[in-house]
DNA sequence: ACAATACTTGACCATATAGTCAAAAAATAT
DNA sequence: ATATTTTTTGACTATATGGTCAAGTATTGT
């Protein structure tokens, strides 16, 4: 029977195989997008014939929503991070230097989400609703408990997360655009770099609250 | 001889439905991507057939170029109003929120653009190298220019841009997302509304030159 | 009215691609 | 060693889809 109906504990080449094909489909699938992906792309980049990938996945739905599933939890930790004990303007720009790593290190699996969302989240508009809303929402009354408390500027708590999430994601979704205007001529400087400064300066300012 | 291969004049049917096939084309390109759209679903959109579609247009690809083609110049527009003899802060801030406005008008024109950027922007990588490209580093000199004579604070200009285009294109193309987080049970605000103030009050802040 | 031109379409074709299947090969258990 | 289970794959099918074409219909110019 095939392994991706089974219930029994999986074996080691189990474990190899299923990542290398969500490797080689996180590879296709963020450069790509869904549609424009093949299972024989994937197959192609994992080393392995296509029926020997629909051997450990159902379709090649299940291997997107698989990759969607992990995504979710990684996109999320960083929020769970802010603490409200901890010192209001430290705790966002900190949140905004991570998502920013994040972008950096993980740009394929923002773009996956990026495309994902673009086209109305069809797979994880569940998530979206349910963990991600709820979060957010907690993370909003956190934010609104520091400026009840005067602690942070008055700003609205969702705007800001909206802008931050758009402005870290963005050097890694858009970065054909980011690196083609600031010249791919290799001026040095690499955008993530020199984006870490300019967005803790926006939100330090930003968050102040004596202004 | 078809339409889309000769010089002459255009008639008025010519231009009506070469009109409603970009519209149509327009719809379901920005909601499914190129890949996952059809000729079929823009023939029926456009209330066409697709051999007929195929008479105005040479190709699927060529209905794409044309609409990115169009695209291009909305998504500057903006850009090359920013005035150098104009107040740097004004200047700034009134291209913000004709950006958001953009986005609001014409939120199927922000995710093709989207989408065409985050697949490595295949079909108008050209055009942002060249236009795109000079049109933002004439910009930033600009800012750069306001900054040097002390007028606005001292701020990346390319990362000014970029913060602006991530952010006020975010709630077009992340529609989905930012609705559901904000709660789709018609809490009555409209996003782009809400944002509109949000954003003016960050890029003054930012830019104040006292501080 | 008549010809010339422009427009429209049903019926195709060629190709790409998700998914199947039976049989072989490899790994594992006894 | 042998039986059992897991893994692998070549060959296949069904369908979707971009694009063609010849034959028709409508429009326009004279």
């Amino acid at each position: 029977m095939a392994r991706s109906q089974t219930t029994k504990k999986p074996t080691r080449i189990q474990r190899e195989k299923t990542r290398s094909i969500l490797e080689a489909a996180l590879d296709v699938f963020s450069e790509r997008g869904f549609r424009g992906s093949t299972l024989d792309m994937i197959a192609e980049r994992a080393s392995l014939s296509k029926p020997n990938i629909l051997y450990y996945f159902d379709s090649k739905e299940a291997i997107h929503k698989a990759l969607l599933a992990e995504l979710l939890q990684t996109w999320l930790a960083p929020l769970h991070g802010i603490d409200e004990a901890g010192d209001p303007i430290e705790e966002i720009c900190g949140y905004v230097a991570q998502k920013l790593k994040m972008a950096q290190e993980f740009p394929r699996e923002s773009k996956l989400f990026a495309n994902e969302v673009l086209q109305g989240a069809p797979h994880i508009l569940g998530e979206i609703q349910g963990e991600l809303k709820a979060l957010t929402s907690e993370k909003a009354r956190v934010v609104s408990e520091w400026i009840k408390a005067g602690k942070i500027a008055a700003v609205d708590p969702y705007h800001l997360f909206f802008s931050i999430w758009a402005t870290t994601q963005h050097y890694a979704d858009f970065d054909i655009q980011v690196r083609t205007v600031l010249g791919d001529e290799a001026e040095g400087a690499n955008p993530f770099e020199t984006a870490g400064p300019f967005l803790d300066n926006m939100y330090r300012k930003l968050l102040n609250p004596a202004s």
